[in-house]
RNA sequence: GGUGGGUUGGCCGAGAGGCGAGGCAACGGACUGCAAAUCCGUUUACACGGGUUCAAAUCCCGUACCCACCUCCA
């Protein structure tokens, strides 16, 4: 029975699908204004975990997750860098897509942008208006506004009251009947913004608020009530906690459950583009694989906070080579079964610091398997099948490093550094250490390592 | 001011009343021409002060420090 973390009752519940067998997911992607580091990625990489066990479990899983491509920091660097906002929008969900793919995150079932939902959007602000929970600003702007005092449950998802809420600091009322009213359409202003980044409505042309697209594109694909809702934890308020209040003002049930993920701090403080391009996804990857920053990711639980160091980093990488080794020499075969403990974690709350126990388990029961000259095949088994459902499968043709001209290339290495070490095992042979080892650091030299096993010696890539 | 999270061994990171999660590192032993890999073994914990309990890292009270969110940050 797997049970979840549920962000508005604050317990551990079980997780019970509005319809048997189905679970509908709705998660926050990125705003897309500028390249991802390895924040971002986690919350990709947790909720590719939970979607890859649901699917295990047996549901059939809807799995939406939303791209914010318009909204005022777009807008702003773009003029910065003096290309369209679309352009920068564009480029900054292609550097996203590649990141996801260097970590095997997998395709969510559709990933709808917020502007390819403008229409949605302006029904559900008319329906809100209608119903007397919105109101277009009285000063001309052309902004229409949530109108917090009217929905009786409004911090509902957080446990806060409106009269303790701090109003934002540079609060610019602008026709709001409340300072903690939020916009759900903005007026285009005319002087300063694109006219690309405007778009016609009863209330004038303008562009959507940022909390409701995510409340018309998952009422779209699905539908007025679905079971989980994620994102990251900064999003609880006032994203999640807007977005739940649009939704039901209109009439929706919406979310029967809120999951959030946990922050990747360095020196203490949250990510930010101030901090210097050093996590940014493609830099990360110049220090370890694709797979052994999943595998990073991954060995934290999602609701604990991490602090990333290069250290824990190459801990990690060091960690999963040893995983990696013990597939190597047991053989690749079927994935097998899932160890009850692993179940068992994975069904708590997705305890994956556990479940990733397990799999040490095994792989230490599998080596020791191989020493005593046992059968580790049902071992290796197990292992690829806990590897699989976490996404960390290195056999797993989703990985980038797997592709036709990679084979090729290691096809021709391998048959060069054969012929070396057919030289250096007759060296060894005729007790010539000193020659077998000048043939080792040559190839070694080249970057190359060579082990010496059981079934004769065997190289990698340093 | 409001809401929430945290402080665990040399390091990373679980656990949430009673058997030392797991990994990395270190040390000893086995194997190996050497190395690597692997196996066996060893070592170091729960911020501080009280309390509850047969039993507390875990529950309660207090203190210190850190962090997040409070209207467009994963």
């Amino acid at each position: 029975m797997l049970r979840l973390y549920d962000t508005q009752t604050r317990e551990v519940r079980d997780f019970a699908p509005l319809e048997e067998g189905k679970a509908g997911l709705y998660v926050c992607g990125l705003t897309v204004q500028s390249e991802p580091h390895v924040g971002h990625v986690r919350s990709a990489v947790n909720f590719d975990v939970l979607q890859r066990w649901l699917r295990h479990e047996g549901y059939e899983v809807t799995f939406i997750r939303n791209t914010t491509d318009i909204d005022d920091k777009i807008l702003v660097k773009a003029a910065e860098q003096g290309r369209p906002w679309y352009n920068l929008a564009y480029a900054m969900k292609r550097e996203l897509d590649r990141a996801y793919e260097a970590l095997n995150v997998a395709p969510p079932t559709y990933e709808p942008a917020a502007t390819g939902h403008i229409p949605e959007m302006v029904e559900l602000i008319g329906q809100l208006i209608g119903k007397g929970h919105a109101y277009p600003a009285d000063d001309g702007s052309g902004d229409v506004y949530f109108d917090v005092r009217s929905w009786p449950s409004y911090g509902e998802l957080t446990h806060q009251k409106i009269d303790d809420m701090e109003a934002a600091e540079d609060a610019d009322p602008r026709g709001k009947r409340d300072p903690r009213d939020f916009a759900l359409w903005k007026g285009w202003k005319k002087a300063s913004e694109p006219e690309t980044a405007a778009w016609p409505s009863p209330w004038g042309p303008g562009r959507p608020g940022w909390h409701i697209e995510c409340s018309a594109m998952a009422g779209k694909y699905l539908g007025t009530a679905f079971d989980i809702h994620g994102g990251g934890v900064d999003l609880r308020f006032p994203h999640h906690e807007n977005e739940q209040a649009q939704s039901r003002a209109a009439g929706h049930q919406f979310a029967s459950y809120w999951m959030h993920n946990a922050w990747i701090t360095t020196s203490g403080e949250k990510m930010s583009k101030s901090l210097g391009n050093s996590l940014l996804i493609p830099a990360v990857l110049e220090r370890v694989r694709g797979i052994e920053l999943r595998y990073y990711l991954v060995a934290a639980h999602y609701r604990s906070h991490v602090e990333f160091s290069f250290e824990a980093l190459d801990e990690a990488a060091a960690a999963f080579q040893r995983i990696e080794n013990f597939l190597d020499r047991a053989g690749s075969g079927a994935a097998g079964e899932l160890p009850e403990a692993f179940v068992a974690a994975m069904d708590d709350d997705l305890g994956t610091p556990a479940a990733v126990a397990v799999l040490h388990d095994a792989v230490r029961e599998g080596n020791r398997q191989l020493a005593a000259g046992e059968d580790a095949g049902a071992t290796a088994g197990q292992v690829r099948a806990m590897l699989d459902v976490l996404g960390l499968d290195p056999e797993d043709p989703a990985w980038p490093s797997s592709g036709g001209a990679d084979a090729q290339l290691t096809g021709a290495v391998d048959a060069l550094v054969a012929g070396l070490l057919g030289q250096r095992q007759a060296a060894r042979e005729a007790k010539d250490f000193a020659t077998a080892d000048a043939i080792r650091d040559q190839i070694k030299a080249a970057g190359i390592e060579v082990e010496d096993t059981p079934a004769g010696p065997k190289w990698s890539l340093a």
